[in-house]
DNA sequence: TCTGGGGTCCTCATCCTT
DNA sequence: TCTGAAGGATGAGGACCC
């Protein structure tokens, strides 16, 4: 491989696990008459967009981030599900409790898949492929699911290689062969090229990794900024020297609902962002942060997005503090732009584990923390619409 | 054709402080 | 006291991923 030396990937390993349309397997494996038929999954409203489609709806030209309008048009036989997230989650953590048998490096990337660093695994389980086998065989006899295994010398390796793998296979890409491996693929194949990325690839009359790899500096610099431009020249030629690690915590939390039809109703939108307060206030206390502060995102009906942010005094984890300051930030932003909007969110930015401090502006002997936490108790055990604001 | 929801990371502009 | 540079914090938006 020319470019740059690198020394560490010539020691590992890596494995990207990926379980082949998850959330239609899983659902296949709560209800068998699922399969073999054309199942789509995602949301099933008149905005909704497919989150995952059965290889037999794929054959019909239906993928996710379709709209479910049009994938019902090209497949009206096709089986319609909003999906159960409850199951998938649960499914998951016996799949990742599968592959720490096999590594005490696991880390997940998202509910069906994740990286294995099997660097060295050799001795204990014999050649690279036939451990890949293993996975996918215990994968299935445990859980019923198939799955398909990317193998390379580092995590960009790897999970291109799983593209190649699917569905449910093997594919492996050693270190002296990726460059070329990646040379023919289009660039789109690259994680981290989008549709913008790539299509300012285009005009410069760029469309396969190789190319990308060997085009000057100068102009790509110019088109996607320098920094950007020389992260993709890297990946192109695929060089990643990324660690194995999990991320430690989470940065933000955010919750946000697309109205079935533009709401411009001040009442309404005021409703929806308490409602959305609660629930960010509710997963930002369960996982035991503060947040900085607020944001709330609106789409207006053209699709043209804005979000306002705003810091608070203190950090804080209460509902009225976020819906407060998320009213304050929609008001202002309704004042500039009253349109009809299409879709709403709520976000709490700069999480961190800050020790609950008395306030000296605090003189309530009952907080706004104390009281949503009084809530969340009530919902935990009656449900999470047994109790709420009155404008709620 | 009509584009969800929940995230992360990056860039750029502006403001404030030193 | 004024001015400008540098750098951090904040805010907004874009791109991307699953």
């Amino acid at each position: 491989m020319s470019g740059e030396p690198n020394t560490s990937d010539k020691e590992r390993v890596i494995f990207h696990v990926d379980l082949d349309a998850f959330y239609v397997e899983a659902e296949r494996q709560n209800d068998p008459s699922l399969i073999g038929k054309p199942v789509v999954i995602g949301g099933i409203g008149p905005r909704g967009v497919v989150a995952t489609a059965s290889y037999e709806a794929r054959k019909f030209g239906v993928h996710s981030a379709m709209a479910t309008a049009v994938a019902r048009r090209l497949c009206p036989q096709a089986i319609y599900l909003r999906g159960n997230h409850d199951l998938y989650r649960t499914v998951s953590k016996k799949f990742m409790n599968i592959l720490r048998e096999y590594s005490p490096n696991v880390v997940p990337v998202s509910v069906d898949e994740a990286y294995l660093d099997m660097t060295g695994t050799e001795r204990l389980y014999g050649e690279t492929i036939d451990t890949a086998d293993q996975i996918r065989k215990a994968v299935r006899d445990q859980l019923g699911l198939p799955a398909s295994i990317g193998i390379g010398p580092s995590k960009l390796v790897a999970k291109v290689s799983t593209e190649h793998a699917k569905p449910d296979g093997v594919f492996q890409v050693r270190l002296q062969e990726a460059e070329s491996f990646f040379a023919p693929q289009p660039v789109r194949n690259l994680p981290g090229i989008g549709p913008k990325t790539g299509a300012t690839l285009a005009k410069l009359e760029i469309s396969t990794l190789g190319q990308l790899a060997a085009a000057p500096v100068g102009p790509l610099r110019r088109a996607l900024g320098p920094n950007h431009a020389d992260y993709v020249q890297r990946r192109a030629k695929g060089i990643d020297n990324a660690p194995l690690k999990e991320r430690v915590k989470a940065k933000s939390i955010s919750a946000e609902t697309t109205f079935e039809t533009d709401v411009s109703r001040h009442s309404e939108l005021e409703k929806v962002l308490k409602s959305l307060s609660e629930r960010v206030g509710t997963r930002l206390r369960k996982s035991g942060l503060r947040a900085r502060g607020a944001s709330i995102k609106l789409r207006y009906g053209d699709f043209s997005t804005i979000t306002r942010q705003r810091t608070f005094v203190a950090p804080g984890d209460g509902d009225q503090l976020i819906y407060d300051t998320a009213h304050t930030l929609l008001v202002t932003a309704m004042r500039a732009r009253g349109d009809a909007i299409r879709l709403l969110g709520v976000s709490v930015t700069g999480l961190g584990e800050q020790a609950a401090q008395l306030s000296l502006l605090d003189q309530n002997p009952m907080s706004d923390s104390d009281t949503s936490e009084a809530l969340d108790t009530i919902r935990e055990r009656f449900g999470s619409e047994a109790i709420s604001w009155g404008s709620v």
